[in-house]
RNA sequence: GCCCCCAUCGUCUAGCGGUCUAGGACGCCAGCCUUUCAAGCUGGAAAUCAGCGGUUCAAAUCCGCUUGGGGGCACCA
């Protein structure tokens, strides 16, 4: 299978990408890097109407931003070009006459409205609705009467009226279809362009498509696909209909389902090699027990024969706990430049730009362990970049601590800490036995300090977050915190 | 309505006739660690394997039916 693999993700440019677009572009991605194969990209765009203005350049985005390089396609090139349909209309009408000639097809007048009525009559008698093969058989004369009208007919598929129609499936086995259930479609549409099923069917065969790896969605359109192949004395390509990924509600994808977008996962803080992990897991497995795995991982253990065939929901809270994972496993350097655009926007205007790397790098061993999604950084660290901590005055003496109580110690730690260096080590050295003296709990004293030092009651361990501070801030906000009391 | 697909803890899943009183993970709960919060570690609750019939010495695993869910039924992809 190895040197024949050619595999294609075919979106169109009617909207931004959302997971389940691009799960399965992963799929065919680690399938044709799997077999050492060729992954192609294709883009679909045959429906003027629904073209969305950056749509391509969204799907571009996002496939790059996950590391799923294309070998052929926008951008790269390839020896089976163009790769926009919009750019082959003519090899599509080359194809549509050839099918004319050989009785495949033929053309039909019925116009939008007749055929809108017409579902609707099929509808209100619980009929399946389809076309009713009016045009399929007109005759010369009547051909030639329409014409005359000057309606431009849409070309349709003779499909078969009876018989079964049956393919094998990589994931779902033997499925079978009757003919008869089947209505004749669409293949070229009145303003010269060609639908999905003549553009995918004509460009899979003509790039070589081995294997056609795509969404459940598109399995009952799959024997109407079969049969054109079969007209045009092509081989079809081996299927393989992937499960679906669902909202909450179990429904198929969409933007009801809010935040889907992949791109608005890279805006919040995912880290691609995250979201590869888990996109790879939603209808695929390895074992009984790995979730965290690597790509080259994936690349060389995916197999379709463990592709599920149940759809999945999609779980943000699964995902988060895996970004996390993986924020962990980061570099400090890596972390800061993670961290760093995310700062740059989420710190309130008032904090001086830009930020100092240097301080920025003290800091980020105490919020990795901490952050599960990047864009969570500057609420969890503000307290190190803003000049004004803004806290209720009451947490400062909160549990078992009156405010005299609280004065006093603060008042203590403020004159110790003076003559204090500021390592975290030296930190503790003077704050642990200061809390016996004053005959607190560590804890005591400690939360004391964090909250007149941060603002909050959980934040970074104290000594490492005062030593980030430094010693001016610090004294300088247990004196704030001292006026707040009085 | 018609056609097709699917069905194991709330969720993602392992399981491909006996090793399953069903394993892992997220989330949840508890304990440990601990200056708080996390992280980490340990333990726990959580699935009569949708139901009912078969087949078989033996079924979560095979077959049928039922139910439930999903998808498709455009001059959209």
């Amino acid at each position: 299978m190895s040197d024949s693999v050619r595999v294609r993700f075919a979106p169109s440019p009617t909207g931004i990408p959302h997971v389940g677009n691009i799960r399965t572009a992963l799929f065919n991605w680690l399938f044709a890097r799997h077999y050492k194969g060729s992954f192609i990209l294709r883009i679909e765009d045959t429906d003027v109407t629904r073209k969305v203005e950056g749509a391509a350049e969204a799907i571009f985005d996002s496939l790059t931003w996950l590391g799923l390089d294309w070998d052929e396609g926008p951008g790269v090139g390839g020896d089976y070009g163009p790769y926009f349909q919009s750019q082959r209309l003519e090899i599509y009408q080359d194809i549509a006459k050839r099918l004319v000639e050989g009785g495949y097809v033929y053309f039909c007048y019925c116009s939008p409205q007749r055929l809108e009525e017409m579902r609707r009559e099929q509808m209100k008698r619980k009929q399946p609705p389809g076309y009713d093969r009016r045009c399929r058989d007109l005759t010369e004369k009547e051909r030639t009467e329409f014409e005359a009208q000057g309606i431009t007919p849409v070309v349709r598929f003779r499909m078969p009226l009876e018989g079964q129609i049956k393919f094998q499936d990589l994931i779902r086995g033997e499925v079978v279809f009757e003919a008869a259930t089947l209505d004749d479609f669409v293949l070229l549409k009145s303003d010269g362009y060609p639908t999905y099923h003549l553009a995918n069917v004509v460009d899979d065969h003509l790039m070589r498509i081995s294997h056609v790896l795509r969404a459940d969605e598109w399995l009952s359109s799959t024997p109407r696909h079969i049969q054109l192949y079969g007209a045009l004395g092509y081989v079809p390509p081996q299927f393989a209909h992937l499960p679906m990924i669902l909202g909450s509600d179990r429904a198929k994808l969409s933007k009801r389902h809010g935040a889907t977008s992949l791109m608005e996962y890279q805006k919040q803080g995912f880290l691609p090699e995250a979201v590869v992990n888990f996109l790879a897991l939603l209808g695929w497995s390895l074992d009984d027990k790995t979730d965290i795995i690597s790509r080259e991982e994936l690349v060389a253990n995916f197999s379709i024969e463990r592709v599920g065939k149940a759809g999945a929901i999609f779980n943000h809270e699964k995902l988060a706990w895996m970004n996390g994972m993986y924020i962990r496993k980061l570099s400090t350097e890596e972390m800061v430049q993670q961290v760093m655009p995310f700062l740059e926007v989420g710190l309130p205007k008032t904090v001086t730009r830009p930020i100092s790397p240097d301080y920025f790098r003290q800091i980020v061993p105490l919020l990795q362990e901490r952050v599960r999604v990047l864009g969570e950084i500057s609420e969890l660290a503000d307290f190190f970049f803003v000049e004004e901590l803004d806290y209720d005055a009451e947490l400062l003496h909160k549990k078992g601590m009156d405010r005299e109580g609280a004065i006093a110690a603060l008042w203590v730690s403020r004159e110790r800490l003076e003559a204090c260096p500021f390592d975290a080590a030296s930190l503790e050295g003077v704050l642990r036995p200061l809390a016996a003296e004053l005959g607190l709990k560590t804890g005591a004293l400690f939360g004391l300090l964090r909250v007149a030092v941060t603002g909050r009651t959980a934040a970074p361990p104290l000594f490492e977050t005062m030593a980030a501070l430094g010693k001016d801030r610090c004294l300088k906000r247990i004196e704030a915190a001292l006026a707040r009391l009085k």
